[in-house]
DNA sequence: ACTCGATTCGTACACTGTAAGTGTGGGGTG
DNA sequence: CACCCCACACTTACAGTGTACGAATCGAGT
């Protein structure tokens, strides 16, 4: 008892909900979004767990600020002539930002109360679309399409057991050892003659599925029903 | 005390991992996975919670349970001449499956062990495609392609705040009257325009994006290295 | 110096997973 | 028939969770 006045002491930054979001975006990625409790968020602001609630509703509500800010940080690049240069980069933005923020990635879709970054995010992608002559049915076939893969490649790679090629290597033979490699020829066949080939590296796949995307989704731009797509 | 040997009794059906797996499994079909304590499933069995422990590691070796249970689910069409249809379906079945148990969806890729139900199906997926003459690495890409959107887009409508076109309808109403139409323009058009208008159901959505990947790998088939996808 | 609103904190409660130890009842053996 | 045994179920306990409620403290304006 008695830090009161000692002159040295910290400059006293007051909390704020900018602060607390901050603080639980740095915990929940260094540490896991299960270690983001109330009384670790709080101690790493110096402060009470219950002080906390001056500032946020609840813990929703931090969950839901923390998903705008990621919102916020994908790329949406201005002037880009081409649609399909512009969702590219959005794409990869996104894929970057939510490997940075693995946690984020079962979040992005769920939380209920949509924030300023996300609505315009949204409204950016559509926008973008529309301008590219798509119809409205499609601009929203296309961006259901391109988010899915975005979100579903994401949700893919967060729960990778391995962040490294060497560690996928070694993980890969360390699963071959355990496991009845005559039932599953396959599987087996692809960890030895691919996944523990040197240089595999799983990021790579992702262009690979968006380029598969976009290329569908030129060839469709000017329709209005989808229908049939075998040309 | 006293229910000793009532003649009349319940058969006493012993509790066994299947039994457990099941009921925790409809309780998270039905109440959600957060209410899926062990408690809560206990209560269902009829026993107290620690009883569960007897036939069950802990709560991860239920999940991981469940999980498998849920792959195994999955229909796998066999004695399909064409690569394109026997994906197709294993993938529409995959996302009816999905849409049964909704929490499963980011457990599906998460869950650290796989149980044989998981390694039978990815085998039969990479099967499949080996057969189509795919390469290995053809394969891999597409297996990963396929896979991210499946699941991406399960993850989108699991947790999508409607379940019924009428229930999209009235609740994208009461979303435009709430936030400010001119700054999202683009959003607003699509919401008027095409989320509101009578019939939308975005469970339609899945099999465009769906044909539109699986047009592409019919394309790049026979290609080793991705590279260029512009023929 | 005093007050008062803006912040922060202490205590408490219901709920979580599960470690450790205590029964118990039905089937196999004598 | 009595016995025992052990597979199974239960009891108790603990550390950790989110947060309701009310008390304490701070700092700026008079």
């Amino acid at each position: 008892m008695s830090k009161r006045t000692e002159p040295n002491a910290e400059p006293r930054v007051p909390l704020s909900k900018e602060r607390v979001l901050g603080a639980a975006i740095t915990l929940a990625d260094e540490r896991g979004i299960a270690s983001l409790t109330m009384r670790k968020l709080a101690q790493v602001l110096g402060v009470e767990a219950m002080s906390l609630y001056y500032h946020v509703a609840n813990k929703d509500d931090i969950l839901d600020g923390m998903v705008d800010a990621v919102f916020d940080e994908i790329d949406l690049p201005t002037n880009e002539a081409d649609w399909k240069t512009a969702m590219r980069r959005r794409a990869i933005s996104t894929r970057n930002v939510l490997s940075l923020h693995p946690w984020a990635t079962s979040m992005m879709q769920s939380r209920v109360n949509p924030g300023p970054a996300l609505l315009h995010h949204h409204d950016w992608v559509i926008g973008t679309l529309r301008e590219a002559r798509f119809s409205v049915a499609m601009a929203a076939h296309a961006f259901s399409a391109m988010d899915a893969y975005i979100y579903g490649f994401a949700l893919q790679e967060e729960t990778l057991p391995f962040d490294t090629p060497e560690e996928t290597a070694a993980i890969a033979e360390a699963f071959l050892e355990q496991f009845p490699i005559d039932e599953y020829p396959h599987l087996a066949e692809m960890t030895l003659e691919h996944i523990m080939q040197p240089g595999y590296d799983y990021a790579e796949e992702f262009e690979f599925g968006l380029d598969l995307l976009l290329d569908g989704l030129e060839r469709v731009r000017y329709r209005e029903e989808p229908e049939s797509l075998n040309s």
